[in-house]
DNA sequence: CAGACTATTTATAACAT
DNA sequence: TATGTTATAAATAGTCT
């Protein structure tokens, strides 16, 4: 938004960083403000200046948002299942080229994403037909259905982060400029963490919900 | 920013208020994540939605940022904040700030995967309260948020296996044929913002900076 | 060095699908 | 109801004070 176009790259220049982030922290809490506002929600930003120093603001306040995030940030499996994982290429023999390996799962994974993605269809199908939430036993059945599958991609997702961790350094020796050249972003764009959390007594009990 | 100007106050209709928060809280991670990659550092944000559905950005997570805030307490305050004493600098210990982009992207991955998860759960458990006759209230909603949970996921799935089949071949170019003609061009993006949340392990007590 | 000044880039409110 | 599109309001990079 200004004079020209600058890449998501961190700024070099000690002294244009600080500016960078000093005015960009002001916009940013005048986003957040603006947002507690208009929508009125709660809201807590932390960040630390490249200094080190915490900057914070807080609808109603930073601890009461924290303290609530925390409360029911605590896990709790009930009786999950463990899904059946579909046939990978550890059949009979462990292959020596790693990288031959990742690359199936990739592959995988993509096959792993178009079910996925159907699950989901269908699931997110289940739930507009669901409206009222009044079929919630056939909602239920698809949801489970979709969850199977994405908690499998998941974990799929989970190990192949850990085999390309082994290989990263590799990577990056050999082609960490040509990563590093991307293409920016286009309009469109994915984003939102969010969990649910589930209810727990769990310590921290210097907050209450 | 829009068509026209609006005014700084609370939306009335709850639809269009629903419409402002997701976009706006979109905004307002875009905007967080350029901070956190322009200037290399630390923050995290924690938003409840009107329905009071959680939603975070945390680089490089949201516990690592509150545990340290938490931890060193707070000198600045641009928004509502409990006063405190100003503490010496922390000194600004980053480090951590060269995970390619593979890895970082894989390993935020793993943490929306977690997500995911719990949302999955969540959705599954409300579906059976549902049907086990539960409050209906809550059951819908929650629904309805896990079904918008699991569609973000699902993008963000689809979006990051694309970036990995692109990065697969410069991983085995790299380790492999590093010697041949390494002339693929740039595949990928640059965002590697750190959109995540969501707790981990049972234990809440403890962060680790 | 913080604040003021624009040319531009972005974010988005109102619509549209 | 969630997304996509478009006309405008805002944010801000580079400069200047």
């Amino acid at each position: 938004m200004g004079r020209r176009k600058i890449e998501m790259k961190m700024v070099t220049d000690r002294s244009c960083r600080q500016v960078t982030f000093s005015k960009r922290r002001t916009g940013l809490f005048k986003k957040a403000n603006e947002l507690a506002t208009l929508c009125a929600v709660q809201i807590a930003i932390i960040v630390f200046s490249p200094g080190g120093k915490p900057f914070s603001f807080g609808n109603p306040g930073v601890e009461p948002v924290v303290g609530r995030f925390l409360n029911r940030g605590d896990e709790h499996h009930d009786g999950q299942q463990r899904p059946q994982r579909l046939p990978r290429d550890s059949g009979g023999r462990r292959r020596r080229n790693q990288l031959n390996g990742i690359q199936r799962r990739i592959q995988l994974e993509k096959k792993r994403g178009e079910a996925l993605e159907k699950a989901l269809a269908r699931a997110k199908a289940s739930a507009a037909a669901a409206g009222g939430g009044s079929d919630s036993l056939i909602s239920r059945s698809v949801e489970e259905m979709g969850m199977e599958e994405l908690v499998e991609m998941r974990r799929r997702l989970v190990d192949l982060r850990e085999q390309l961790d082994g290989r990263a350094v590799e990577m990056e020796a050999s082609s960490t400029l040509l990563l590093l050249s991307n293409k920016s972003e286009s309009a469109g764009d994915s984003r939102g963490g969010s969990w649910g959390g589930g209810r727990r007594r769990r310590s921290v009990a210097k907050w209450r919900d």
